[in-house]
DNA sequence: GTGTGCATGTAAGGAGTTACATGATTGC
DNA sequence: GCAATCATGTAACTCCTTACATGCACAC
């Protein structure tokens, strides 16, 4: 059986300690969802693939009348899960951004709506990177005292990356506005400060 | 007919200049792939769609023997995506990274093989910036004679995002390894300078 | 008692990729 | 002459998402 990235999602996120399918898909949610992005219809049949495979084993684990699995790594589980850890091949990095695609653009637009564009872009950076700090990093520090820090550390990582990127945008933005011709009375009012 | 960020994506590349499919894709391969990438697969039936829509117009432009179309923009065409360029509305960005996925997960590693993963990532990041900087900023610079920067703008945030990226796994690498024993004898040779 | 969350799954469809098929042109 | 590039398209397949279907548990 031929394994690919989210299996190892799986695997990996059994051995951080999730057991159930749904478990599995709300940590990711809560973690590797911004560089790899799950849902619950692959969940359920790549963990029946592992357990086919002899990766994960499945208990029964109700929770009172209502049915529930529990999944645990095997020892092959483990060691495939180590294996592609220490693999240095790599899919090559993926990313669809629907505002850099309008950024790459937006030589076609008046400079007043390039500013609008940039801005927007640089808000919904900026409103990732305020998502990450206050949703993710104070559970994934939780996890810290377990010995268990990249978890963490990526979500700083990421964190980072879009405050950064929010940075790039702000300084261009005031480039940008530096070269606008003064506004005019109609569109911002007389009586702002110049220097605002 | 829904138009999504691929038929912006061809809508675009003729505004820029492209005039085939086959020459869309290229120049998408050497800008956009970063953000959004493509396959041939798409622009064909993309713009025979778009062509349906009347959005872009079609035209014969054989070179020698060989049968080419030209395509280019129509005033609808133009209009669609002035329009998209200044929606708000936008697809959640999606990122598809097998190595940070890795780094999620390496706490299961012993710490050296952590240092050797971190490593990894790190060069791909910088692989990426390099590349960037050599192979696709000079062709958007020559295009900004034009009037046409964004897309050296784009490339060059791309580039310096993944500069970040690698100094700040740069950092957590030499906290890493200011946390290893003393590496013993079998490991390292004893004439190593201590300090290196 | 009611809404939210927990829990497991399937079916259908959409988006995108790889591989296939074909052939002309150009630079070495 | 031969390889790389230009050029257009299709077919099959993979991957992933949305929507559907179902029902219990718990907190308010």
């Amino acid at each position: 059986m031929k394994l690919k990235p989210p299996s190892y999602l799986m695997l990996g996120m059994l051995r951080l300690g999730a057991r159930s399918g749904y478990a599995i898909k709300k940590t990711a949610d809560l973690s590797t969802k911004y560089f790899w992005p799950t849902s619950l219809a692959q969940v359920y049949p790549e963990l029946a693939r592992l357990q086919n495979a002899g990766l994960v084993s499945r208990s029964d684990d109700p929770h009172g009348a209502r049915t529930r699995s529990a999944y645990k790594l095997t020892d092959a589980g483990e060691t495939a899960l180590l294996a592609w850890l220490r693999s240095p091949r790599q899919a090559p990095v993926q990313v669809r951004d629907e505002g850099l695609l309008r950024l790459f653009f937006a030589d076609a637009l008046p400079p007043e709506d390039q500013l609008a564009l940039i801005r927007r872009v640089r808000e919904s950076d900026q409103a990732a990177a305020t998502w990450i700090r206050t949703e993710i990093i104070p559970l994934a520090d939780a996890a810290r005292q377990t010995d268990t820090r990249f978890p963490a550390l990526v979500a700083e990582l990421s964190a980072d990356i879009y405050t950064y990127s929010a940075e790039w945008l702000a300084r261009l933005e005031a480039q940008l506005e530096a070269e606008l011709p003064e506004p005019d009375a109609h569109s911002r009012p007389a009586s702002s400060p110049p220097t605002a």
